[in-house]
DNA sequence: TTCAATATCGTTCATATGAACAAACAAGGA
DNA sequence: TCCTTGTTTGTTCATATGAACGATATTGAA
């Protein structure tokens, strides 16, 4: 039998009053370890609720059963008037540079991957001074090699606006064959940052979905067949040009040799990696991020959540595929 | 600013899912302090709602006023069916049995005063066996001195009962003459058992409110003349005979000189004297007593402790006349 | 700009807390 | 009756927590 008049007032004096379980324990005659007990049971019986108010328009269930069901630290989601990638990004960039304001510490490494949604992150992104953070860029350059190319040019001003130093990887992000890979892996250089960048405290990566006519085609840095070879291997999307299948398994293509940047273990050995996409054409791609645990952290948009949500199971007759 | 939905977020990881505020910031890049202060904030803000229920049919909130009322480490209010002495005793008694049940540990030198509330809570006493502790008489006996007296008599069913020793004071609880009483307390007994009354760890006392025809007078005790001198200064009631005025104040009357037992002063130093008491007459002296702070922990009925509330404060004008 | 006032932040430290263990105890069955 | 089993109880200990402090950054005013 227990008293549930003691219960209450025992409660009361602990969450009300805010005294100690010994303070209480001497007052009532009890022993602090009886009080304690006690509180157990006032909360496992309901006596001692304790609710928690949802802020008005934000996602905070939906934020936290991704969280559980994918075994995230966070995912944070926002809500956007529409699905198209036009109107979603720059929501996922202004959600990323508050998420990035929010845990950037100094003395920390951060690697910068490219696209553009971290484009509109470092947009949104509001000027700070941390000197000992460095920004390293984790792929090597876009475009053409003798241009300044887009991956640099994202590292760079993001070290701008951070007041942090930076550390650029002075080579093209996908090269012409696997001895071009391999002799300037040799430059010291080169070799340093991507060491450095293997060994970040934390990675902001985008999460792409190639498509005929999107960035990545429209750059040249991937021809229609190999990309149609890619998915004829089951490959859903890339980060960092490591493309991988539904279920977040790296596809082995022979591609993958001559891209200059962290493949996708050492990716996942980073401690915390940021993934921002979202909108329209990205949920099978997203989706196979966080089966694989590429990324810790997931910043989406509320439509692309909720049907993360709804077909929660890995694929498993298609693994055997991968 | 705050952002309400990382408090919601925390106030979840902590509260219901109870990851220490360490690993919360870990997960959230963080600081642990930083988690600590944004719970303050979500319990403030009442993100973070703490609600304890009451149990049915109980007087915690009176209770937990009167204690703030008047300083009491505890109250324990009883429902009864009337006010009438007949009906409030036994139920007193079977509440000052539970508290004491619960509070009861080994090794404790309890005093006990007497009284029909005290006889009551003895008979409600469900048996224990605690050796190490000692009950003892903290009032000489009543009625005639050759025959089995009234005290001796609940000190020795409550030490039969609890599995305790005893202590009992082989005397008159008043005498006819502060002569006989000096002469009394050189006996070695009586002024041992006095010393140990003194040092006890918690009193179990009824609060007295004589008039004319109760007990107390009924055994010759008190004279009628005697009644009314202690009443003409001021007197409300006594606790183990020891007379006292609305405040709690001791009254200087010569029958303090032939009273053999503890007097207020010792009475207060105990650390815990529990006074239980209830029903009709009983207000006055029950208002002086806790006013006083002679008891730490009151036991009373729900229409006297409803009275205690209405009128706190202490009646300032009369304390010049104490 | 410079300064002062204020707020914010992390570190240190004493304290509060619960988990694991062990002892004592009560209940129930053979 | 004794023994087993489960319950309650306090002790020890590692950990979690918040208060106080000092350092740092930030704001507003001159």
């Amino acid at each position: 039998m227990t008293d549930a008049a003691l219960l209450y007032k025992i409660a009361k004096a602990y969450y009300e009053d805010g005294l100690t379980q010994d303070q209480i324990g001497k007052r009532f005659g009890l022993s602090r370890i009886k009080v304690s007990r006690l509180l157990q049971q006032a909360r496992q019986s309901r006596v001692v609720q304790i609710t928690i108010t949802p802020p008005p328009d934000s996602f905070g269930d939906l934020e936290r059963e991704l969280e559980a069901t994918y075994g995230l630290d966070e995912v944070i989601v926002i809500s956007t008037p529409g699905y198209a990638q036009s109107e979603v990004v720059p929501r996922l960039g202004a959600a990323g540079a508050a998420y990035l304001a929010r845990i950037l510490g100094d003395q920390q490494v951060l690697d910068l991957s490219w696209g553009t949604t971290l484009l509109a992150l470092i947009d949104a992104l509001a000027p700070q001074n941390l000197p000992d953070l460095r920004v390293v860029q984790m792929l090597g350059g876009l475009g053409r090699l003798e241009s300044e190319t887009y991956g640099a040019d994202l590292t760079i001003r993001m070290a701008q606006t951070l007041g942090a130093r930076m550390r650029l990887l002075p080579a093209p992000g996908i090269v012409s064959s696997k001895i071009v890979r391999d002799a300037l892996l040799e430059d010291a250089n080169i070799a340093e940052t991507l060491a450095l960048a293997a060994r970040a405290d934390l990675a902001v990566v985008g999460i792409g979905a190639p498509a005929p006519g999107s960035v990545v085609m429209q750059a040249g840095i991937l021809s229609e067949q190999e990309l149609a070879e890619l998915k004829a291997m089951g490959a859903v999307g890339d980060i960092a040009l490591r493309f991988f299948d539904e279920n977040g398994r790296p596809i082995a293509h022979p591609i993958n040799d001559r891209i200059i940047g962290l493949d996708l273990e050492q990716i996942k050995r980073i401690p915390r990696v940021v993934g921002v996409a979202g909108g329209e054409g990205k949920y099978e791609v997203i989706r196979g991020a966080v089966r694989g645990r590429l990324v810790n952290v997931l910043i989406t948009d509320e439509i692309t959540a909720a049907r993360l949500l709804e077909e929660k199971e890995p694929a498993r007759a298609l693994q055997l595929q991968a």
